[in-house]
DNA sequence: TTAGGTGCAAAGGATTTGCGGAATT
DNA sequence: AATTCCGCAAATCCTTTGCACCTAA
């Protein structure tokens, strides 16, 4: 409802990506400075528990953040940039299925991430958004 | 090599369920209370680079391990007792691997997590030795 | 003895929070 | 003016590390 508040939700509706609580706050600061890190945190909380946002947590010890509208997809992540790809696949949400039937159960949701190195020839590599100092938990 | 490491990875390798470093050190200490929980982080640390160790994080803040020995595998949390079933299927590992290559990746790694309800008519349900606290972030 | 391991406590990085001041209604 | 929010800095939480001492080989 404030101002600060406002932009931090601006900033992340115009996100096409899976930013982090620090680059937010950079993207932030770039419209207007008086905002400070712990109110983005605050807000990205706030938001997330609103079910407006979702919280990822992609090893790198940093959580990422994306609008939940963003419909059921998957993640895959380019381990050396931290570059995350959305993708997703009917022959898995059916094998999921078909993997928790067997077990005896009803799939009621389900998680999946890949991690990836890119394959040579792929001449697409935009400035990676976070990755770096810090284990990568996979 | 020395008392505490070896005692670190009796107590992992005795593990059925998947414990973070504080509930490690706490069976170690159990054992053993010429420990830290230094040398805790430090072993875990150095078995997981070495590959004997696997490390989760299934949200929550804290890093949870296991022994690879278990053999590549992902979990299905029963929604409803919170419990830990694990599972492989070699279907599932060729489709992830199909679609990182379709996405111009090398699979490097992979989590998948499944949530369920338990079907009804199900004879099977030995209650797993291990297996317990279940959170999982999502 | 020597290299490497351990404990303790301090350091670090990410995230939260207490509190007085500022903005919203 | 009342309520809620913000910024700052201190505090937490989990994990790593520096350093002096100790232990396995």
């Amino acid at each position: 409802m404030t101002g600060q508040r406002r932009l931090i939700a601006r900033v992340l509706s115009e996100a096409e990506d899976h930013p982090d609580v620090e680059e937010l706050y950079r993207r932030a600061i770039a419209l207007d400075n008086r905002i400070s890190i712990a109110t983005v945190y605050r807000t990205v909380r706030l938001l997330e528990e609103k079910g407006i946002l979702e919280r990822h947590d992609f090893g790198g010890g940093r959580a990422r953040y994306e609008p939940t509208e963003h419909g059921p997809h998957h993640h895959l992540i380019d381990i050396d940039s931290g570059k995350v790809i959305e993708f997703s696949d009917e022959d898995f949400e059916a094998l999921a299925r078909s993997i928790a039937a067997k077990l005896g159960f009803v799939l009621v949701g389900h998680r999946l991430e890949l991690f990836g190195k890119r394959k040579a020839a792929e001449p697409e590599t935009p400035a990676p958004p976070g990755a770096r100092r810090g284990r990568t938990g996979a």
